[in-house]
DNA sequence: TTAGATGCAAAGATTTTGCAAGATC
DNA sequence: GATCTTGCAAAATCTTTGCATCTAA
């Protein structure tokens, strides 16, 4: 039985990472893209692009919301985000900070209640999990279906 | 090193099951119904609500895009259709035959071919991994990200 | 006959794109 | 000052809903 448990909160220095790696590949630096970057780094799990533009709008500066799609599908191009398809035909995105283990998702199929989670056997199969020839691996994504407690409560 | 293989194509009575189990639950059949229910069982992997229509239209009668997705809803409600998110933003539908192996699915990034796979280390793996008190499993789904050989070619 | 099933069209929601205005380098 | 970035609005998708019509039971 393996255990599942939440990942750290902590991260690195992942902003400054980011503005580095946009700068050496030639983009300027904006006001939209700080903003993106300051709410990222903030979140503890993945944000739609919708839900980036709110944070930006109560803690940081404004953004539009092309700007934010923008700039999250330049971030991902570079590697800095995931992006993630939890099955409600929504994209979240969050940072990804080189050195921290790679963790997944579990969502109530009820609420919509998303948490992280990580689990070592689950991440050694994984990587075991290999393509049939002719195909190069990316990368894997796990969804975990759940009913939270609260959802789960009255059936 | 574990071994990804095809699933069987092969798949039993499910068109069968599902008339069956409409029927049990009420519901009266139709032709939408019947022909969302022809083309998904003869497709080997999963299909989005728009080739459901399209299938229909040259192998069978054919459906609107609204009753696609009502039938494709209805069947999922049941747990008679899985329905798979990839990361495009559409949502594919796949009949579910009891006793079949799970399997899962490879993406191309690049040009969004699909296949499917299965892998038994990493069904244990998953069989394992349990979420955190308070929720209720459902399930697991898992997205293999890959470049297939004609887009890995130029690169 | 009656309630449910179906199809078309309109409405919703998410994401992308065009373009003018504003910053950065 | 030239070019990139940003934001608004319009467009493009995918999905859902309203409603009249058809149909199974």
């Amino acid at each position: 039985m393996s255990t599942v448990t939440r990942p750290p909160a902590l991260r690195g220095d992942w902003a400054r990472l980011a503005h580095a790696t946009l700068s050496d590949v030639g983009h300027r630096s904006g006001a939209a893209r700080a903003s993106v970057i300051v709410v990222l780094e903030a979140a503890p799990c993945c944000l739609s692009a919708q839900e980036v533009v709110e944070r930006a709008h109560e803690r940081a500066h404004p953004v539009g919301v092309a700007s934010s799609y923008r700039v999250l599908e330049r971030l991902h191009s570079l590697e800095l985000v995931r992006r993630i398809d939890l099955g409600d035909g929504v994209a979240r995105y969050e940072a990804v900070n080189p050195g921290e283990h790679r963790h997944h998702h579990l969502v109530c199929i009820e609420c919509g209640r998303i948490e992280p989670f990580e689990d070592a056997r689950l991440e050694r199969a994984l990587h075991a999990t290999t393509p049939p020839p002719g195909f190069s691996l990316i990368d894997h994504e796990v969804v975990m279906r759940v009913r939270c407690a609260v959802c789960g409560r009255d059936r």
